[in-house]
DNA sequence: ACGTTGACTGGTC
DNA sequence: TGACCAGCCAACG
């Protein structure tokens, strides 16, 4: 396997790594997840990963949004309301694509190293 | 090789 | 929060 695959293949890993340590009922953004992997390039790639996040993987990527509690990815979801009813599942409030109690659900990944 | 694009973010207004 | 801009890096045509 190429060396700059397996390199891409890692963060992928780590970024999945993190959301799955995401707790129930929490959310973090794309940003978060970057600097806790020490920022390795820029919050796109996590968007990226994702966008390459393995459908066979239990990876609740659901609870990746971006800063300001929009779920942007959800047209990536299949089907895409599929995201908001999963959080609200979780006892996320989403309303107009939009995490309402956005301070009150969001979760830092850098609390996970306490 | 270059320009565009994107599940982003932080600063400014 | 919204709009706009710049920085960011890999993928794609």
């Amino acid at each position: 396997m190429p060396e700059a695959q397996q390199k891409q293949i890692n963060f992928f890993n780590d970024v999945y790594a993190v959301v799955k340590l995401i707790p129930r009922g929490k959310v973090t953004s794309y940003g978060a997840i970057a600097a806790y992997l020490g920022a390795r390039g820029s919050a796109r790639m996590v968007g990226w990963a994702m966008n390459n996040t393995p459908k066979d993987g239990n990876i609740p990527a659901h609870r990746v949004i971006n800063r300001k509690g929009l779920l942007t990815g959800k047209v990536h979801f299949n089907p895409p309301e599929q995201m908001q009813q999963l959080l609200e599942a979780e006892g996320v409030l989403v309303e107009n694509d939009q995490i309402k109690n956005f301070k009150d659900v969001y979760w830092d990944p850098q609390l996970q190293l306490l």
